[in-house]
DNA sequence: TAGACAATCACCCTTTCGGGTGAAGGATAA
DNA sequence: TTATCCTTCACCCGAAAGGGTGATTGTCTA
């Protein structure tokens, strides 16, 4: 953006030495003013029109890149602790709940009551129900 | 887009009339040339950004929307059939397998040997697993 | 018409999941 | 220091899911 601004001052700056040159170099002649201002008019314009495509074309951009926000609000108001994301995440990989334990180094015992704690905060009863629902809040990617 | 053209157009056939009629008021007092460059270059410049941001207006709202485009080819060389796909979106809906029969008029046991056969053709033991599979195949939305 | 395949259902058995209850140790906040 | 929460684990029980085999019906095709 500040490019943006200081590339457009230089070029207006450029341009009105250039016209002060033409303004003497073309005296003599019998160029209207008329002249001048068409000039200015289409060129400006034309800067105009290019700021005004720099200006959209960082917005495109981000647009087009799926972006994920990890909603952290949503995850707090839902109380959800930091070992049952986990969980959940892993989950959502297909992983069962046995697989879990062997990855986290704890009993399955465990995952299956952080598991049904998890059900419990996102109000489901399945497995699959709370992996949809942990993307569709973006808890999960 | 032609709209846009005729009152540019229009635009910029009044700023002429404006600019002359001013040249015409104002002769007796010391106004520059460059004071009309000034003017002139301000106006057209807000007037070409104006028409650069309405030139990618309607783009960026092309590039918004998700596109999901579903691979049939994908899902006739994993040779899954029509019944057998829609076994797999209800799934992925987190329904269980005694909701699926119910919505498609069916016993469990259909419902259960569908899913036994989607398994072994997406290679996978467990529904979360063929969800995700199904998902990043883009057999399923 | 015989063969292939989709769709349906049944029965068996094992594994996994989910629900409920209880409890212990550790960290943190009132 | 008491209370609260997180994390860990155990046991029980019923429901759901998964794996295997077999069978029937209908459709479509070589």
């Amino acid at each position: 953006m500040k490019r943006t601004i200081l590339l457009y001052s230089l070029a207006l700056a450029i341009l009105l030495f250039l016209l002060q040159w033409l303004q003497f170099s073309f005296m003599v002649k019998d160029l209207t003013i008329e002249f001048y201002l068409g000039v200015v008019a289409t060129i400006f314009t034309a800067v105009g029109i290019w700021t005004g495509l720099k200006l959209t074309r960082t917005k495109t951009k981000v647009v087009v890149q799926t972006e994920f926000t990890f909603n952290e609000i949503e995850l707090n108001r839902l109380g959800i602790s930091k070992r049952e994301l986990e969980v959940l995440t892993l989950m959502a990989q297909g992983l069962s709940n046995q697989e879990i334990a062997d990855k986290l180094f704890v009993s399955l015992n465990t995952i299956k009551t952080h598991s049904s704690n998890l059900f419990l905060k996102l109000e489901v009863n399945r497995r699959t129900q709370a992996i949809q629902k942990a993307k569709a809040l973006s808890l999960i990617r």
